[in-house]
DNA sequence: CGGGAACTGGAGTGTCAACTCCAGAAAGTG
DNA sequence: CACTTTCTGGAGTTGACACTCCAGTTCCCG
């Protein structure tokens, strides 16, 4: 039936183990990349004793790094959504910035994009991964396109703003300032980027 | 005497094999990964027979990696200095946005960011590859400052213009462009990105 | 031309990672 | 309580990969 969304029957044990593997997986991948994590410290991690168990959750390890993928945007959008929900002011739009500015400095600029580095790693050779991203990045685009919109139906964008390219450039941007954070171990150019494009929506504001 | 720079003294052709065993590893990494290439492919593509040769010239692939990371930023470099340093214009700014977008296409965007995808990489565990990252940012950062600057002086821009923090948001959104390029393998992000960066970068034109 | 260094070739070696097999323990189902 | 399916444990197997050893060849240098 279902050739790729296979979705097995699970008991809450299973369940509970398989969470736990895809959890550690996503730890251990985010720290040391996809490549540089083995089957072995992931089942360490994850306090499962015996590689078949890995291996009758998943097929292999790329159906594995799939659910990591899942996994991992399910977590990046859960932390952003309520923050972009609310974006009906400059001052909401500011605090957005701050937050992510803010996780940077939490994880001592390390590791980047939870979804970028999964994305650089992934893309090239990896198709079912690449389309799991390609969805991920379109919802969170489309999250922020909404909050956009929202403040423009507030009255404080023109309505001639083209919000869904605004949304598109400031997540761009973001992308772009988690990598240099990662290189760089400091903020300046996550701010000075996330900055000069929230200086450009501020040039639709309403006056 | 020398612990890290050590230069052996080299003839003709050990210089050759070196540089092939280079040019090879850096195209296999920019198309695999680091981790994905191994030292065998590494040595059928330069044409080399032997393992030996590779261990000649590098300690290890970690030495090898480093000067792959030197050989991209140089590369790198080689392509945008000539583009950065006759910015008199607006018009040599969308020059260089285009040439940008049409490196991408040229390569059916894959592959992202040939420094950006080693800097995602090795950047968390290696921290000699990343200091030469941030080098080689460093230098890029700098020669679109100078772009900028020429602009300034040339009197396209307003005078108090920060040209040191546009020069930093528009590498980091061009950055966020190329992952994203990558990703979704198309260009409309990175376009999106400069595109709104230039638009205010504009907004400091002179009249 | 002679001696030493740089360079090359090929045949290993040891380790580690992905994945398998199978048998036994828990746990849903009638 | 039978009976099946899910789940777990541990002991393999196979292959690949980073790296080594050593013997032979080319090449610089006096």
């Amino acid at each position: 039936m279902s050739s790729s969304t296979e979705e097995r029957r699970l008991t809450a044990r299973g369940r509970a183990t398989r969470d736990r593997i895809v959890a550690a997986a996503a730890t251990l991948m985010y720290e040391r990349g996809v490549a540089g994590t083995s089957t072995e410290d992931i089942l360490k991690a994850a306090r499962v004793t015996s590689p078949s168990q890995l291996y009758h959750y998943f097929g292999d390890k790329r159906a594995l790094v799939q659910a990591v993928v899942r996994h991992q945007t399910e977590r990046v959008l859960r932390f952003q959504r309520p923050l972009l929900s609310r974006l009906d002011s400059f001052e909401a739009l500011q605090a957005w910035r701050d937050a992510v500015v803010q996780a940077q400095h939490a994880r001592d600029c390390r590791g980047g994009c939870p979804m970028g580095s999964l994305a650089a790693e992934l893309s090239d050779h990896d198709p079912e991964a690449r389309a799991q991203l390609v969805a991920g990045y379109a919802q969170w685009e489309g999250a922020i396109r909404d909050g956009l919109r929202a403040m423009q139906q507030r009255g404080e964008l023109d309505a001639d703003a083209d919000t869904g390219r605004l949304a598109l450039a400031l997540l761009t941007a973001l992308q772009g300032g988690l990598v240099m954070t990662q290189i760089r171990r400091d903020t300046t150019a996550l701010e000075a980027a996330l900055d000069t494009m929230i200086d450009q929506i501020r040039s639709h504001a309403t006056l």
